[in-house]
DNA sequence: GCGACAG
DNA sequence: ATCTTGTCGC
């Protein structure tokens, strides 16, 4: 699982900085590292977070939050990439993944809003399955850094507005890819 | 031994 | 993540 230098590769990140709850796009960083390591369940900080870390050095506009697209406390070790942010900067942040990494869960109803609790073998409540759209499969939220789970929920809500997809991560998985 | 497995 | 095909909603 170590580096992987295939001449040239190189991890790319962006981060966005939106007003909130309006999404007013304030400002927007990318950033980039030489050799990026592999991606391995359950490792997915090492790949990740430098080029992140790089990418919010550069931002000249403070924030209240992040929002990472990656889990928090959602993970086999309790710390999730949005762990890993939020203690490095300090800032509180929130973990709203796509897809389920660990943890039991039910499905949650089909209307925006409903919720289940992401739960290990001991009943350890990790996250929550949330539905951010009607009909929509669920995201995963947990906490990063500093934020409780429900203000997380919350939070992720409300940047969904009309799409499944929470809006800062939508325009910064945008523009990582332009 | 077999299945699961963020991006 | 990436790629491809098909469907649905604004």
């Amino acid at each position: 699982m170590w580096p992987t230098r295939t001449g040239g590769a190189r991890a790319r990140a962006a981060v966005v900085v939106c007003r909130w709850p309006e999404m007013e796009v304030l400002e927007e960083r990318v950033a980039e590292e030489p050799v990026r390591f592999p991606y391995v369940p359950g490792l997915l900080s090492f790949r990740e977070a430098p080029a992140a870390l790089a990418a919010l050095s550069k931002l000249s506009h403070p924030i209240d939050c992040l929002l990472v697209d990656g889990q928090g406390r959602a993970h086999p070790r309790r710390f999730g990439l949005a762990c890993h942010l939020g203690l490095w900067t300090g800032q509180p942040t929130i973990g709203c993944a796509k897809s389920r990494l660990y943890g039991r869960v039910s499905s949650p109803g089909p209307e925006k809003g409903s919720r289940e609790p992401l739960v290990d073998a001991n009943g350890e409540v990790l996250g929550s399955a949330v539905t951010t759209r009607d009909r929509c499969k669920p995201l995963y939220v947990s906490v990063g850094h500093r934020v409780s789970l429900e203000e997380a929920v919350e939070i992720v809500l409300a940047c969904c507005r009309r799409t499944k997809h929470p809006e800062p991560l939508r325009l910064a998985d945008r523009l990582s890819k332009a």
